[in-house]
DNA sequence: AGTTTGAGTGAACGTATGTTCACTCAAATC
DNA sequence: GATTTGAGTGAACATACGTTCACTCAAACT
């Protein structure tokens, strides 16, 4: 798995600006890769290193520690999460499979940037103080954006601001949750089925929960 | 913080049994307290015999493994999880405030019982592979406790199996990620009194759509 | 009283850690 | 073509790690 950083045996010469961006692109690669099976927590500076075939000083020139790769992790996995949003609400949410879509689309998500969204649900959790609450914040954010979302599409009976904030971040929390299952999940299809059709109804019980919803606010 | 493992100053002499139990205890408070500012993983047995103010090797005559360790934490975590639904549960399920109840119940533990919360919501997606299955396996039980407890309480117009376990799985991810956000929050009560108004109006919302549920299994 | 048991000790081991420093040597700049 | 720059090297450091082993010595058992 530890491969020597070298040029690529064939192709033109590596400007230098090239050829550190390809180190840098490893090193977050193999932390990824190391830090899917404990946490950024446990992860060495050291291990990093050999994984990506350099030697250890060689990390310095491109982050300052380990906590600050995360960091960088952070922002390059909520790419990958802000690409599925985008994703998502590119269909027509008037149609009535909403639901169906949306999970279907979380799901083929998690399986092509399983590194990512399984680096945001530990790291969450157990990852350095800084790093946590960036993930938070992030987020957060994810929920103000489906707020407004969800306040565009009920412009004719308008809900009050803090109904949208308690059902977006119900929602969010399921779709975090439902992330968390699939990646948990064995690879066996019947058993990510079934997890996708117990999302699928859970989505849809909030959302006749939130319909027929009497504020109290 | 270190404390040497000697005899309390005062008091009869000790069995050798009790003062087993009494260094056990120690490690399994050190490992706790360790393990929540960083997570399992990142914790070292010299780390945790340092704590507890014993040689290290002394650590082995106790638990064979940091891991063997971490399923001792989850067996008494779950005893704390499982006092807190016995005190939920304890309550007339009629009465049209046991979603106040059970939030205020779920808020009171989670500070009673900070520790044990906070490794089952940290290690269940951090920990080693062991201790990860432990824990959803417990939280499995969980799920299925509490659809027994609705199959119950809707007995006058019964529920499908699928769709108690739905909801079930619902409500609980739900309550763990209540009991995330508590954690995390600032200590500020007015931070928490958000937290906590959220949390009862999410579940409101979970249960009126629920009720106004039809299935399609 | 004499013997056994076992929690806790302390030295030692090989290995892994983060960080420092002086270095190379090819690409980039002049 | 000469000079500067900077990613990557390799040795060295103090410190931490898990595990081994032979040990002590007081409580427990005979």
């Amino acid at each position: 798995m530890a491969q020597p950083m070298q040029r690529p045996l064939a192709g033109r010469p590596e400007s230098r600006g090239e050829r550190k961006e390809r180190t840098r692109r490893a090193i977050l690669d193999a932390a990824l890769a190391l830090a899917g099976e404990t946490s950024l927590v446990a992860l060495s500076l050291r291990q990093v290193a050999k994984e990506v075939g350099i030697v250890p000083t060689a990390f310095y020139r491109h982050f300052d520690s380990i906590e600050a790769l995360g960091m960088a992790l952070v922002d390059e996995s909520f790419v990958s999460l802000r690409a599925m949003l985008r994703d998502i609400r590119r269909g027509d949410p008037a149609f009535s499979d909403v639901v169906d879509r949306s999970i279907t689309i979380l799901v083929d998500h998690v399986h092509q940037q399983r590194s990512h969204f399984l680096f945001i649900a530990r790291e969450r959790a157990a990852g350095p103080p800084a790093v946590r609450d960036a993930i938070h914040h992030e987020i957060e954010l994810c929920e103000r954006e489906l707020a407004t979302d969800l306040a565009r599409l009920t412009a004719t009976a308008p809900w009050s601001a803090e109904d949208l904030r308690i059902l977006s971040n119900l929602i969010v929390m399921a779709m975090v949750a439902t992330a968390e299952s699939i990646m948990n999940a064995p690879p066996r299809p019947d058993a990510e089925k079934a997890i996708i059709e117990t999302a699928r109804a859970q989505l849809r019980m909030v959302l006749v929960g939130a319909l027929n919803w009497q504020s109290r606010t």
